[in-house]
DNA sequence: GTATTTATGTAATGAACGATACAAAAAAAG
DNA sequence: CTTTTTTTGTATCGTTCATTACATAAATAC
């Protein structure tokens, strides 16, 4: 019957909810980068110790991987939402760009995107991780471009995710929402007028 | 008479020198960043043992504040020359773009902009010393578009450092110049849009 | 020559890192 | 109860990091 409350595993129950974990380790990667956070870190912030860490995660990568994964279903922009084939290519996009600068300046102490600015860490799974989720969003948009404008797709997705890499870039750099949004709006014009139709 | 070729220190000689030492930390330092570059890499790659290293530069911070003077001299783009009072700032700013798009570019081995990537690195004092720099190119595109635009110089200096800072980051990406330039060319209409007269 | 000064090479320092060995603890299964 | 299974805490591993003692080497100054 309620299978979901009992926990009918074997041995020694976990004092710690691991969901929660990667909750805790999610808004400590967003704020400082994968490299700049240690085990010691994470351990002391979930409130548990070494052991228990790796029996759960593997390792660090091992939870890094969660939190992207976390992420892309919480946190991240949602494409399939903006990228609508009832509207302009151009207006999709310039949503999408103010989209970026809403949520990269919307949390002070987690600003830019997760996977734009852990694409460039210094372990090489965890950009290898970053960058797997970098390019299937890169590859939606192209392919959402190329369907209506096929000439446009590389040229304006190369200025799309250029322009939310800035938009990371400069949120981390402390630009706050509504100058991100300035900033966006901007960038969005120029696609109106190069994706006539 | 001849006082620039003799060596007239007192103690033994250095065997290498020291503005080349800079010159191999800047290839370093532009290609993987502050923190991924340890004192071992550099001291390896200038051939000299790490006391012949403190000696001469203090510390792996002294060597690249060193680093970041040369750049400023050497690679770094000569806004001087760009942003010029006889031409259209819409015309300086879209060549200030293309001109970071070159740069940025021009060597795939040390790809974007030393200083808009090392403003997030995780050593604190490193970080704070390329921000110097970058605070005062930032300060000098605001200034020189507040002379004839003063009501839109923070919007479009925010604009401008933020595509750079996106250019700098697709450069890392894998970007060739070629397609930053056609990036940097789409940004630069905005501006001949915005800043009318 | 001797004294002084500076640079060099060997080797080691303490600190922080990611990751584990090990035994005790807490649960279900028999 | 005993056995089995899993988690926990303590304590530590080996590696890498930036940095430095220390003695030696190579130059000038006297």
């Amino acid at each position: 019957m309620n299978d979901t409350k009992k926990d009918q595993t074997r041995g020694r129950p976990r004092r710690f909810n691991p969901d929660k974990a990667v909750a805790t380790a999610q808004n400590l990667f967003h704020a400082r980068g994968y490299d700049a956070v240690s085990v010691a870190d994470l351990t002391r912030a979930i409130g548990i110790k070494p052991p228990s860490f790796y029996a759960a995660f593997g390792n660090k990568i091992g939870l890094y991987a969660r939190v992207l994964d976390r992420y892309a279903e919480n946190g991240a922009i949602a494409l399939t939402d903006l990228l609508r084939d009832d509207r302009r290519v151009a207006d999709c996009l310039t949503d999408l760009l103010e989209e970026a600068a809403h949520q990269y300046g919307a949390n002070p102490d987690a600003p830019g995107c997760l996977v734009l600015e852990g694409r460039r860490c210094d372990d090489a799974e965890a950009r290898a991780a970053a960058c797997a989720f970098y390019h299937g969003a890169e590859d939606r948009i192209r392919a959402f471009v190329a369907r209506r404008h096929p000439q446009a797709a590389d040229r304006v997705t190369d200025f799309v995710v250029t322009v939310m890499a800035g938009l990371s870039s400069s949120a981390r750099e402390g630009h706050d929402a509504e100058r991100l949004r300035t900033t966006a709006r901007m960038a969005g014009k120029v696609l109106s007028e190069d994706l006539v139709s």
